[in-house]
DNA sequence: GATGAATGAGAGTTCATTCAT
DNA sequence: TATGAATGAACTCTCATTCAT
């Protein structure tokens, strides 16, 4: 799944971090093509068009969380582990990939072509859905206070961490994305330990 | 604050429209003026550049949030009420013009522009400032639970308020956001009861 | 001879001002009322078009020169005073009010229009002739060198205050236009002198 | 120095002929394209910018005079031959590519965006400082007379060169420029011969 | 794989001018 | 006399994309 040349990882990189620094709107084939060092035709040489691009920077997005999923799946933890590991380890890549931050909550940008919004809505759905089982799980051993329904308390910790990285973002990371997301992760166990 | 003459308030209107429509990329003058029914040029007459017609849009949206913050402390009910208050009426205000659902949360759309991005962050610090100190309120006469820091607790509701929204948006309004909101605001007030 | 309202010479004189400061594409209607602080369709009261404000800056230019052409005349001195008169005076009336020296001698503004073209011609022929008659008397009653053509000696005169005043606008006024005025003078007095 | 491409001198060459034609007004990059038969969009393959053609045009002045004044310098003739050279040399050059000659002393045009004026006057000080440096020598070997100092004899050269060339292009070229500015240039030798 | 040259479409903006009030 | 509102035409410039080489 998403398997990509040197080549087009590098327009893909690329793309994040123009993203990053101004918006969809400094995403345009020139910059790609002056930031790597190639022509504006050759970027076509690896993608059909710029959609294409942005459906492969989502690409990217959503086999990442894949992984992060399953490796986190296989580990024998609680599920209230999971869920913490779930929520720093998204802090931790923001932190070492910061511009990664910028796109990965910016759905607005998307939404414009039909084929990308539907790729955001469906890794909203699988992040959801991740955090809605374990919770699920959690609540039935009886980690997890079962007097709010999962499907609150799932939108609640997705909401929260949203928001974390949306401040981090807007504030121009001045602060630690890390500690934030720990103590932000506190207030959250504490708020849906039983 | 924001004496915004018709012609004006019209063409802000549509502005929000457009944008709910196709996002910021559809914010053309061509677009304002063709849905308004005036030439392109006519729109200058009302505003020096489009810049400062984001800059309305978002002073339209700070003066409306602060004449809610003045309703809200004027009342005589308990801080979670109008914690309460707040969260409820923002659905409301919504449902009521749902485009304005789509341009309120979508900080990426304006950071291109320094000074729209700084208009942006001191919305949300007055926002953020509001829940914050009614949560102290609470948490001092004994509405509000004391083992979370009163910062995480309002950025949890804020985050949950965000992401209610953009759901709702994401899924094309697909959902009754006021019965969404309720659904969510009784989770969270059950989170944070003492 | 160009007689005009006081309202028409506030715009005349902005208009001169306005050149001055930014050559001729900064005289737009808009700049005018602003600078005198009335409406764009006001000015439209006092002239016919843009073309007839500039019209005037030229008949306003041919009034000046036409009245110290008279009171030189007038004046019981030697030819070569009157000459030296002109030549002093025109720096003069530079130094007093130096965006007249923008606008005089930039003839490349005006010509785009015919009827400016031919009232540019029209004043550059007046100057020529009065230059030239001068010199004409001087060379009959010996105060000039007899060996070089009269037509070739007024145009040096006129290409030496013409190059003196450019210089000067080009150096931002920085040097004083009167002393290099003399200056000029006395190279010219000493070049022609029998 | 000055290194064009085809396109990039056929753009230049058009853009002198467009200012010619109309003053700087007529030089829009729609006129250009439109002359030499491609989309405007093309222009700016070869030019970033409208400045940076307009800037191009003057180096391409620039670089001219130099060649010039580069060759005169090693000629085995008089001082007051080689001013003479300069002299007939460029009324030359003007009757070759009429245009020309509306542009090189049209500094007014130039003067609005600061870099294009910082070149302008860069090349006024190369003519001047060629000019007063042939005097000089002259004055010093006894071909040119001694009792004016040649600052302001070199500036009377300078503005008789340029009131020629002004004249002949307000007559619409009415005239030959060369037999004109042999005569000029007589009256010229005369005046400053010892 | 890559490039230089080109383009149709469209962006934001400014212009001189008009007209109803 | 003056103005607020409007407009057609034109401006510089950027976009994603194509094509011959």
């Amino acid at each position: 799944m998403a398997d990509f040349t040197n080549r087009q990882m590098e327009i893909i990189d690329e793309s994040i971090k123009l993203i990053a620094k101004g918006g969809i709107q400094e995403l345009t084939i020139k910059n790609i093509a002056n930031s790597i060092g190639i022509s504006e035709p050759a970027i076509y040489r690896h993608f059909n068009s710029k959609i294409d691009i942005l459906l492969s920077i989502l690409s990217f997005f959503e086999s990442n969380a894949k992984n992060l999923f399953q490796k986190i799946h296989s580990k024998n933890i609680s599920n209230i582990k999971k869920i913490e590991s779930i929520f720093l380890t998204h802090c931790k890549s923001f932190a070492e990939n910061p511009p990664l931050a910028t796109v990965i909550f910016s759905e607005e940008m998307f939404i414009n072509e039909k084929v990308l919004a539907e790729k955001i809505f469906s890794i909203m759905k699988l992040h959801k859905k991740e955090i809605f089982e374990l919770i699920k799980k959690g609540q039935k051993n009886g980690e997890i206070r079962n007097d709010i329904p999962s499907e609150q308390l799932s939108f609640v910790i997705l909401g929260t961490l949203r928001l974390t990285v949306t401040r981090w973002r807007l504030s121009n990371f001045s602060f630690d994305i890390r500690k934030e997301g720990r103590k932000m992760w506190n207030a959250i166990k504490r708020l849906i330990a039983k």
